[in-house]
RNA sequence: GGGCGCGUAGCUCAGCGGUAGAGCACUGCCUUCACACGGCAGGGGUCACAGGUUCAAACCCUGUCGCGCCCA
């Protein structure tokens, strides 16, 4: 491609140049310039599943970390992004499953675990790349060429040494204990991967004999079926109804056991019937209860298989059916013994699995722990001691809470997909946990091992994700350079899943929490703020945005809504918006071109288009500008310290729009007309080059195609935006007068239009003005500054005083400007004018004579406010008056 | 049941102690030599409600009402 300088062309077209400058800059390894002795700034990105696509919130998550990479990599940082993707064990399995189902090949266990591996390693070739190509469609500026996954071999180093590590440290841990069971994956799932839903279903009430035959025990229940695993009933101790029976016994019908009636502090007498019962094999809180009472002879029972089918630890007539078939026919035996009590019908909660959609199964095996609650103390500590903040910082208390009430962490799954465990089984039961299979076979010499067939959540790698990705258990480099990280960027529902799982394993393997900061954004919501999900059918594809408004106009709209951490309600309209301030900017840098401003310090002088230090201009509107600029730098770097990407958007948005384009370029029109100084004409088209330079610079990061695109339309460049130097806001001069004197020039200009549209002056026609108590100031200004109000408010200084007749008058600061309109103005239209300026100006001078008059305030206020509000006061109390002058004029 | 957050212009949202802001939408005018994806000007808010603190409250405190989210 051709870095030449060309003509800007008259329309702007987004995907075109998108596509060129992002390959140009992946393939000249702009990502990360070699910055041997730059400070490093880091951001490791929340590795996106490897077989997904890009949605809505991956585009604002993505967003703002790219802006934030641009931003330090043009204030000069080592800027690196790591990247890459994660193996997402449960999802990815489910869709090679599904895909092998649709395509009648045959299914996992018939094709086997290697041959199944084979397969989702060839689906994550096909597809794999679907992701990271739509975050270079959005313009993320990652570190590809060190791109990294949960399951490349790195990694599974990385795994192994932890998984031993935390076993021999005694932090890791086999045992026999509850799990959510997922009964359709045929695996153990995490208690964040379980969705609780409200359900109409019914509160049965059964009657469980009496051991002494005195009588029955009403037990109530959700779940009839669990009843053939009963191994007590509890009563709340202080239930008067029921405390003659603790210690009884009463005989299970249908199974034809006698269970203990005991009694637990958990029981609500006014739930149910007040008499619960115990299944310590299917239910978390009966297994509680079955641990708290040792003594009771409480038997666990598992009732059924793996796929939710009845055991064999049922009565005959029960086994095989499935859970719903099991429910139906223990009602139907209780009914037909006449033990059914009474049916109610009952609303709870029903926990479903999110990925399978069905009931969840609480189970009993054996699985793999991790000891959390050890490994949260000091993730908790790196938080509570600043080590690492939350911004917002409200989020900590979401952290704390979790990591507080943190339970043993299950980290085996029932899945071929992930990095399978490393521990050996001798043939009577022995485990042996080791780096290789060489290395277990040397701790049990001559016996036949057999490897653990399950994997490690997915979760167990993520967590390693922060320093993995740098090379540990290496010391490398780039670990000892990059590590810890700058900030963690990611949705505030992902604490959990991510940052606290980061925290843990990181402190813990690396003695330092993996980032300094953490930001939670919210979630994109569609524009009636509904969240998004694929059966409401409400979400919307960033890449169709893309498509229809640049990549550019969605990630300003994204920055631009993103407020610390309130959900997005995303409106196409906004995108709309950003669209065509991305055009206006265009046209600018066009209009530009044409009037010979190009990239500043190139060409003739040939500075060598570093741009930093602005042009010795002279002119109060090149020296506005230049402080303007200086302003809007200091406002963005306070933006990002803070990390306020609405602020950032916001002032650039304005700057770009309100100050340069509209009054800026409008301003020095008259500087570059033909006939004009040529020296001054020189010094503007510098200062205009400059600023408009700065702009491209500021916007980059939020816009870096547009920017990339104008850097080099605009002149010869010795390197690309992406590379070019911040601006630094302290060392950039700011003239005090000057902007006075552009102000006071802009509020005149504004002050005249104001008055002719509100007397319906033709803006074609051109007025006279004579002006009275003008300053020495003022008339020096209004001399300087005539070619530009001529242009702008359409008026000219005219000779001698006004007559007598219709005239138009505007009070700015001291002076009184007055503009003949004989047989023009409507008298009363102007008095009517006149009078509502004079009201708004007594009305606020008023209220602050009230304020000064009022006891307390001139000796309790700061002295700056009473300053002020005695300025103010004079200042609107002369306006007042000036403007009472100007209706007596008018008789 | 516990916790968090939100109610500011028609819409979406900033502001969080010193005279109410932005974008979009709306109204009027403008085929002005960068831009109609534009220019100029404008209308529109008792900042949910009720108390309190303060010289001063949209902003701090308490309560009420309405909405949302998370955890159990």
């Amino acid at each position: 491609m051709s870095l030449s300088t060309t003509l800007i062309d008259k329309t702007f077209d987004p995907s075109e140049l998108e596509a060129r400058w992002y390959a140009h800059w992946e393939a000249s390894g702009a990502f990360r310039p070699e910055r041997p002795d730059a400070r490093p700034y880091t951001i490791i990105i929340p590795p996106p599943n490897v077989t997904g696509s890009l949605h809505i919130g991956h585009a604002l998550d993505n967003t703002l970390q790219d802006i934030l990479i641009r931003y330090h990599r043009l204030l000069g940082r080592d800027a690196r992004w790591v990247v890459g993707t994660d193996h997402a064990g449960i999802a990815t399995q489910m869709v090679v499953e599904r895909r092998l189902a649709e395509h009648g090949q045959p299914d996992r266990k018939t094709m086997g675990r290697a041959r199944f591996l084979e397969t989702v390693w060839d689906w994550k070739a096909e597809s794999g790349d679907t992701i990271t190509r739509q975050l270079r469609r959005l313009g993320a500026s990652c570190d590809w060429a060190n791109e990294r996954f949960t399951m490349d071999d790195g990694f599974n180093t990385a795994v192994t040494k932890v998984f031993v590590q935390l076993f021999n440290e005694g932090l890791l841990y086999r045992d026999k204990r509850l799990v959510n069971w997922d009964p359709k994956l045929g695996t153990a799932i995490s208690d964040l991967e379980v969705e609780y839903r409200e359900i109409d279903g019914h509160m049965w009430h059964f009657r469980y004999p009496l051991e002494d035959g005195s009588g029955y025990l009403a037990v109530a229940t959700t779940r009839p079926e669990t009843i053939l695993g009963d191994g007590a009933v509890a009563v709340n101790p202080d239930d008067p109804r029921y405390t003659h029976l603790i210690g009884q016994r009463c005989r299970l019908p249908l199974v034809d056991r006698l269970i203990p009636i005991i009694a637990d502090g958990y029981v609500e007498a006014d739930f149910g019937s007040g008499a619960v019962k115990i299944t310590a094999a299917h239910d978390f809180n009966d297994f509680e209860v079955y641990k708290r009472h040792p003594d009771a002879g409480i038997p666990v029972i598992n009732l059924m298989n793996p796929d939710a089918t009845m055991s064999d630890a049922c009565p005959p007539d029960y086994r095989g059916l499935t859970r719903e078939e099991a429910r139906r026919q223990v009602i139907a035996d209780f009914d037909a013994l006449g033990l059914l009590d009474k049916i109610e019908p009952h609303r709870h909660q029903v926990p479903y699995g999110d990925r399978s959609g069905v009931v969840i199964e609480p189970y009993l095996t054996d699985q793999w722990y991790v000891d959390a609650h050890t490994l949260a103390q000091p993730a908790l500590e790196a938080v509570r001691s600043g080590a690492t903040k939350f911004v917002p910082a409200t989020w900590e208390k979401t952290y704390f809470n979790w990591l507080d009430n943190i339970q043993p962490w299950c980290v085996s799954r029932q899945l071929w997909w992930g990095h399978q465990i490393p521990a050996w089984y001798t043939p009577d039961g022995a485990c042996i946990v080791a780096e290789s299979e060489a290395e277990a076979q040397a701790k049990a010499p001559g016996v036949a091992l057999r490897r653990d067939e399950d994997v490690l959540d997915t979760w167990f790698s993520s967590a390693l994700w922060p320093f993995a990705t740098l090379g540990w258990p290496e010391n490398t480099p780039e670990l000892s350079r990059h590590y810890p990280g700058d900030v963690l960027v990611t949705g505030f529902d992902i604490i959990f899943f991510w940052v606290a799982r980061m925290m843990m394993q990181g402190i813990h393997f690396t003695e330092q929490p993996p980032f300094h900061t953490v930001y939670c954004h919210g979630l994109v919501r569609d524009a009636k703020g509904q969240k998004m999900s694929k059966s409401k059918g409400n979400t919307v594809d960033p890449l169709t945005l893309i498509d229809k408004y640049g990549a550019d106009a969605l990630r300003f709209t994204l920055a631009a809504m993103e407020s610390q951490g309130r959900d997005i309600k995303l409106d196409e309209k906004r995108i709309e918006g950003y669209r065509n301030f991305a055009t206006k900017l265009w046209n600018a840098a066009r209009f530009a071109q044409s009037n010979g401003i190009g990239a500043y310090g190139t060409g003739a002088n040939g500075i060598g288009g570093q741009g930093i230090t602005p042009p010795a201009a002279t002119h109060p509107v090149n020296r506005w500008i230049i402080g303007e600029v200086a302003q809007t730098v200091a406002a963005l770097d306070a933006a990002m310290a803070a990390y306020r990407f609405d602020g950032f958007a916001d002032t650039l948005y304005q700057f770009v729009w309100s100050r340069f384009c509209d009054w800026y370029l409008e301003l020095t029109k008259p500087l570059l007309a033909e006939g004009a100084d040529a020296a001054l004409a020189e010094e503007t088209r510098a200062t205009a080059g400059w600023a408009l330079d700065q702009i491209l610079v500021m916007l980059h990061p939020a816009m870096p195609f547009l920017t990339e695109e104008l850097w080099h339309k605009l002149g010869e460049r010795p390197h690309d935006l992406i590379l070019a130097r911040w601006p630094d806001a302290a060392s950039l001069p700011r003239d005090a007068a000057a902007s006075a004197e552009i102000d006071w020039l802009i509020a005149l200009i504004s002050e005249v239009r104001s008055a002719r549209t509100e007397l319906n002056v033709p803006p074609s026609a051109k007025l006279g003005y004579s002006v009275d108590g003008a300053s020495e100031e003022t008339s020096a200004r209004l001399a300087a500054n005539a070619t530009a109000i001529e242009r702008l408010a359409r008026i000219i200084p005219m000779e001698g005083a006004a007559g007598q007749g219709g005239r138009l008058q505007l009070i700015v600061n001291e002076a009184t400007f007055t503009l003949p309109l004989e047989g023009i103005v409507d008298l009363a239209a102007e008095r009517t004018r006149l009078e509502k300026a004079i009201a708004a100006a007594a009305k606020e001078r008023d209220a602050l004579a009230g304020r000064l008059a009022s006891p307390g305030f001139t000796d309790k206020a700061k002295p700056e406010a009473v300053e002020k509000a005695r300025a103010d006061h004079a200042a609107r109390t002369a306006e007042a008056e000036r403007l009472g002058a100007a209706l007596a004029r008018l008789g």
